[in-house]
DNA sequence: CGCACAAATGCAACTAGTTGCATAATGCTA
DNA sequence: TAGCATTATGCAACTAGTTGCATTTGTGCG
């Protein structure tokens, strides 16, 4: 059901083509969301039979035809009821914790790697971060509320990349 | 391919029955793995047919009859090839964040419900990791490491869910 | 007594997401 | 000039997980 808010949600900012649309999740909701353009095609085609989208197809020379989607009343609608109803609790799916738990048959030398390898990793979204941040959202306070709430969210971002960071040295000190 | 891995670890510690699993989803891996009991049944299963599993019947006087799993020698191997391969990364997938970059559709009362229920959410949260941590780990430093490594899982719990609420607080502040 | 819950298993149908393949033109680069 | 990335869409088959229903007996509660 998510995928099809989040489709809702950014085809209301801005009417776009599947193409757009995983740009998108490549780039400005790549911390919110993401999902294969196998996915997202099928879904939007899934949206406009059921009648959330309108679709224009846009002919262009020597290249496929562009299917521009854009929301329509109903999807509005459906959209207003997501955001009103709060989101369930998620299931816990931790395969690192897994791992954790099987700290015997685990290898230390896949121990290590794993561990320094998702901290490598880390660390670059941290910098992620830091660029969307200076580019985006320089001065916070200057902001209006609109444009503070996706800042926000990067800021759970970082806390969230801090405290595995925190953590994992914390493990990797053993 | 990670639920398989999960069962694999429980019942190479200890074998038992789809039940007993669905149990210790519920209590001591909670915070590591969740499934229905129709999912695990159903794995079970095929983890027999293709000869992970060994599974002995044990009839019960008046109960439905106990299937016990115990894992295989080629159980073991593919326990140790996964534990050996790095994980992958996870998709990003966040609503709430969906929500957040919805801002201005997004009415406040929803909001403000949302937030405080997720805060409620997490705080109970904490309280339960402390509750583990009181009965399991009161003197983390005189465990064994095969001991310590659940424990390390939980304070990143800790870690995160603390990240989670000063986040929250945050945001409610406006 | 009747009802809910725990113990124990399962089928069938569904939604969500992945993987592999296919098409067809343009533009870049080694 | 051959090969690879980009733009733009899609089918088919698969794996993973959810939802709803069904069975059988014991135990505790009001």
């Amino acid at each position: 059901m998510s995928l099809r808010a989040v489709l809702l949600i950014t085809l209301q900012r801005d009417p776009g083509t599947g193409y757009d649309i995983l740009q998108r999740f490549k780039t400005g909701l790549a911390h919110v969301w993401q999902a294969s353009h196998q996915q997202i095609y099928r879904e939007l085609d899934k949206m406009r039979a059921a009648g959330l989208l309108d679709c224009e197809t846009v002919p262009q020379a020597e290249r496929p035809d562009r299917k521009v989607y854009c929301i329509t009343a109903s999807g509005r609608a459906e959209l207003d009821a997501w955001l009103a109803a709060p989101l369930g609790p998620s299931p816990v799916r931790q395969p690192l914790f897994a791992k954790f738990f099987a700290w015997d048959a685990w290898p230390a030398d896949a121990r290590q790697q794993e561990l320094t390898a998702l901290q490598a990793q880390l660390e670059e979204r941290m910098q992620a971060y830091a660029a969307i941040e200076k580019e985006w959202f320089s001065d916070p306070q200057g902001l209006t509320p609109d444009e503070r709430a996706p800042w926000h969210t990067l800021r759970l971002g970082q806390r969230l990349t801090e405290a595995w960071l925190a953590w994992i040295e914390e493990v990797l000190e053993e």
